[in-house]
DNA sequence: TTATGTTCTTCTCATAGCGAGATTTACTCA
DNA sequence: TGAGTAAATCTCGCTATGAGAAGAACATAA
C-alpha cells in the first residue's frame, strides 16, 4: 500500500499560499418564503447580464472569505437585508426565521466557474415589496405557483427557463423542507405577526402545502399540541373577512417541535 | 439609493481571475456511522500533524475543484473510499446510504486559513476495520459513547479535546440527523445485512436512540408499517444468541417514508 | 435428560389520536 | 330582516399506541 497523500492536504495549506490549489468560489443563496394574498411567494432577483440575462433567480453572493471574513448565516442574513432592506435580526419586523438548506456544487452549475452555492431557507411574516423605495434593485415576491414548478422541471435542470442556474432544483428543495417542517415544528408562527388567529395560522399551512384543511380538526390540533400557541385573551377586530365571528388572538408558544406532529393529508404518493 | 454592487459579482468573476478573489478553500467531511458489538460507532481518522496532532478527526479532504472537478457527494464518496477500501457504490457492500449533512464555514474554524467543510453523513452495514490491510492509514471505527460527546460539549467548540477543529459539533449533527431520520424513514435497513431479522433491526434502533424499546410493539408496528419491510419466507439460523426461537428473515422493503412514523420514546425533553 | 432461563412472536386491553361530519354561535352583507 | 359565512365546539367510528401477558422455541447448565 502507498501512503494516502491526502491526510498531508491541510499541512500543505500551512506553507503554500492557498490561492496557488483550486480556485472554488462560494456563494450563498436564499430561499425567502412568505406569503402574500393567501399564496406563498418566493424573493427573487432579475438578472441584468449573461448568463440567464432577463431571468429570475434567487438573491445570493459571495461570502466574504477572508477580508472581513463573515460566518455563513451572517452571509444570508446581509444578502436577505440587501434585496429586502429589513434585517432578518432585531430589524422591524425581527420573527424572521432562517436555517440552512444544503449545499449545491455540480460542476457546471456556473457555466463560468466552479462556484459552490451553500442555500438558506427563511420565512419570513408578510415583508414590503422590496422595490417600494429602491428603484434600483429589481427584485420582487413572486408566487410559486406562478414558476410552473413541475416535478420533472425541478429535477431536471434546463427544462423549466423560469430560473436561472440551479435555482429551481435549490426553490423546490427549499419548499419541500418548508412543507416538511411545518408537520413537526412550530414554524408556521414565523410566517404569521405578533399575534394571529387560528385561522390565519390555517391559512399558513393551507398556502404552504397547497391543499385545504379541516377547519375543526386543525383547530383542535393547534390548541391540544403542548406549547404551540397560547392565548392573548383578546379577539381579532372585525377585519376584511366575510362573515363569521370574530376569532381569538393567539401567539407564539415555547414549544421547538410539536408532539402529535401536525402531518399533512396527501402524502400516500410520497411514501414509496 | 446607492446601486448594489453585489449584483455585478458574477460578471465581475468573468472578466476577473478568480484566484484574485477571497481565497477560500472548500473540503468535504464525512460522519460515517455502522454499528459494532451493539454499539453505535463513527469511522475517524488519527491526525498526525499541526493543528490538533495526535487526535481524532472526521475523514474529509478537499473537494477536486477544478482539474478532475469532481461533484460533492462523489468526493465524500472518493474520502469514504480511501480511507475504508470499500466503495459506496456498487461496492463488495454496496448498500451505503449518503446524504448531505450540512455545511460549516464559521470564520476561524481551521486556524489556518478559511476553509469551507460540506458535511456528509453515511449508514454502513458492518464494515472491515480500516487499519486491517492497510497499515499505512491510522483509522479506526470508534464507539461514539467512548467520545464523551455531551450536550454541553458539543456545544461549546474547545470543551471536549476529543476531536479537532469543530468535528464534535459535526458529529453531533450527524447523530441527531441519524436518530431523526430512523424515526420516518426504513433508514435502519441500511445498517443491516441484505437479510436480517426484527430484533436485528431493533438492536440497530436501540444503538443509534440509546435505549431499550418494547419488543413486542416494536415487533407489530415494523410489521404494519406498509413497505418497511418484506418477509424472505426463510429462517434465521441459529446464531450465537441466548436462547429464543429462530428469528425469521426479512430483507428491506420499497417505502420511502414510514407512515406511521417510529417516533422515539424518550423525546419529552426535546420538546421545549 | 431435565430444569431453568432467554427471546421471538403473538396476543389482550385500555387509552389516545385522528378523519369526517354535524351543530351552535356570531358576524357580514344585501 | 334574512341569507350566507365562518369560528369554535362537539360526536362518532376507526386506527394507533403503550403496557403487559402468554405461548412457543431455543440455549445452557445441572
Amino acid at each position: 500500500m502507498t501512503p494516502d497523500p491526502r491526510r498531508d492536504e491541510r499541512e500543505f495549506l500551512a506553507n503554500y499560499d492557498p490561492r496557488d490549489y483550486d480556485p472554488v468560489a462560494v456563494t450563498v443563496d436564499v430561499v425567502a418564503l412568505t406569503i402574500r394574498d393567501g399564496g406563498l411567494s418566493v424573493l427573487l432577483v432579475r438578472r441584468g447580464n449573461a448568463p440567464y440575462a432577463g431571468m429570475w433567480a434567487l438573491p445570493g453572493g459571495f461570502v466574504r472569505g477572508v477580508r472581513d471574513a463573515e460566518d455563513l448565516p451572517d452571509a444570508a442574513v446581509r444578502e436577505l437585508a440587501e434585496e429586502t432592506g429589513v434585517s432578518a435580526k432585531g430589524g422591524v419586523l425581527g420573527r424572521v426565521h432562517l436555517e440552512q438548506l444544503g449545499t449545491y456544487g455540480d460542476p457546471g452549475r456556473d457555466p463560468r466557474m466552479r462556484v459552490i452555492s451553500v442555500a438558506y431557507l427563511a420565512f419570513a411574516p408578510e415583508l414590503p415589496d422590496p422595490e417600494a423605495g429602491s428603484d434600483a434593485v429589481d427584485a420582487a415576491w413572486v408566487p410559486v405557483d406562478a414558476l410552473g414548478l413541475t416535478e420533472a422541471a425541478e429535477q431536471r435542470p434546463g427544462t423549466t427557463r423560469r430560473l436561472a442556474f440551479d435555482h429551481a432544483r435549490i426553490l423546490s428543495d427549499g419548499l419541500e423542507r418548508a412543507r416538511a417542517k411545518l408537520e413537526y415544528t412550530p414554524l408556521a408562527t414565523a410566517f404569521c405577526a405578533g399575534e394571529f388567529t387560528v385561522p390565519e395560522l390555517r391559512a399558513v399551512y393551507e398556502a404552504v402545502w397547497g391543499e385545504e384543511l379541516h377547519a375543526g380538526n386543525f383547530h383542535r390540533k393547534v390548541l391540544s399540541v403542548p406549547g404551540f400557541v397560547e392565548s392573548t385573551g383578546g379577539t381579532s377586530d372585525k377585519g376584511g373577512r366575510r362573515g363569521g365571528p370574530r376569532p381569538k388572538l393567539y401567539r407564539a408558544g415555547d414549544a421547538r417541535l410539536l408532539h402529535p406532529a401536525l402531518l399533512r393529508p396527501s402524502r400516500e404518493e410520497e411514501i414509496r
